[in-house]
DNA sequence: CGCAGGTTTGAATGTCGTCAAACCAAGTGG
DNA sequence: CCACTTGGTTTGACGACATTCAAACCTGCG
């Protein structure tokens, strides 16, 4: 799966896809590690000259809050890194209702009726379209609006299927689902054949995502690496080393 | 608030709504008792004549699974009673994912990535869309591809809301949060200023809808009666007698 | 090296699930 | 009209799993 063809820019950076592929879902690029389907890939040339000017690529550290939902900014794409979206209740207690990996993109038109905050995982890029940028652009062309509605309902189908983690799943199910969750989204295969990924979130936000304890999370993960389902390295990075284990205990 | 003002037809039945309302929000006429503010509402006269030769209108008896997601239907608003949509794990396991009322609109034109069933929980009035008739639409009207994108960002904070209930709320707060629900979409002002609510669903569904068992549901239902926050008549009817300590205990 | 933050592990507690029985409401047939 | 049935609901006793509280332990970093 070589990185060719389409190239296009989000923010003044190339992005490439295979030519066969449908724009609409995202590509990952073994060769260049990195995943393609930006907002930016949607756009034609002409398009993308009105964007190129407006746009602006930010960079955020870990923990930084990123006011997606206030005035100052429309939507934005995310190139790099992850973004823990979370919603809290009164009393401090607090959800995690979405991971957005690269190139998702995010916030919306019309603000949300339940406001979320969202906040850097890790290390990240966005790549931010002003909110009257963006309407100008929707009010012109069709795949836009089209992109954003798939992007809602992949946001729409993902917030369902966590439901039932968190409904239905065990403490050591909802734990091994989230493995395969960030697996399935930055995960890459190492030469044994085995994935590799790097925990954006830590053991309190894995918590607060999968609604359990810190405390049960980290005893689900010593059961897994006990059992010699996964391995670990340092806090954050983990080799998933029988991936139909991992499959079979996340119900 | 009267019942007046753009009249417009779903599939032959008169809906309306108050002048000045915008015609993107769902409007609850309470002399009518009905809500208004389906896909209906949205079309101008031309795709009116368009849609009313092809949308049919269908009810449904509490039970019976509504193929939303095969080839037959494209989009369905519902026009009366209540709809249930749940997924299951491969071990039987259930998590109701949704509930949705009149006026919402249901179905989507790509098919879902995470397939749902749905299943009428009372008598339920659907208005049904070909999906060819829909796309047809979708391509010439702008209104419409915008009313779809509310729906589904409509249906996304929901699913986020309830993923904060199931992941971080106690059974006690779960069941106050579902009674809060129900009496907002379907609630009506009895003489005493007090709110009454059919609950739709059973106490399984309830329970599968809570992230509970059936037993744990009821029990916080006979606690609330005991508290003298609500009244129950038989098993589906409910009054809330103090709406300030059903939302206390609600999260 | 030593500190700080985050993580792991342990023991005790509590909430919710499981299993089981009683109960209720609505409908059926004698 | 009243037993009888049926499906759903309520209540109880008990047990399991996850939480809570607490202490020890890593890991990265100054």
């Amino acid at each position: 799966m070589a990185c060719e063809e389409r190239v296009t820019f989000c923010g003044g950076t190339q992005m490439t896809r295979p030519q066969d592929a449908d724009p609409a879902t995202p590509v990952h690029c073994r060769a260049c590690q990195v995943r393609h389907g930006g907002l930016c890939e949607v756009l034609d040339p002409s398009e993308l000259v009105r964007l190129a000017g407006q746009a602006r690529r930010t960079r955020h550290g870990p923990g930084e809050t990123l006011a997606i939902e206030s005035g100052e900014v429309g939507y934005a794409n995310v190139t790099r890194g992850a973004i823990k979206l979370s919603r809290v209740l009164r009393d401090g207690r607090q959800q995690v209702v979405g991971l957005q990996f690269a190139p998702d993109l995010m916030g919306r038109l019309f603000s949300s009726e339940s406001p979320l905050s969202a906040e850097a995982a890790t290390e990240v890029e966005l790549c931010r379209i002003p909110r009257s940028v963006l309407e100008g652009l929707v009010a012109d062309s069709e795949r836009i609006k089209l992109r954003l509605l798939a992007q809602s309902l992949r946001d729409l189908d993902a917030a369902r299927d966590w439901m039932v983690t968190l409904g239905r799943k065990t403490a050591a199910e909802r734990v091994a689902s989230l493995l395969l969750l960030v697996a399935t989204r930055t995960g890459v295969a190492d030469g044994a054949g085995q994935l590799a990924l790097e925990l954006p979130i830590s053991r309190a936000d894995m918590a607060d995502f999968l609604g359990l304890t810190l405390e049960t999370v980290s005893r689900q993960i010593s059961r897994l690496r006990h059992d010699g389902v996964i391995a670990v390295r340092g806090h954050r990075s983990v080799v998933i080393l029988s991936l139909p284990a991992l499959e079979a205990r996340a119900g």
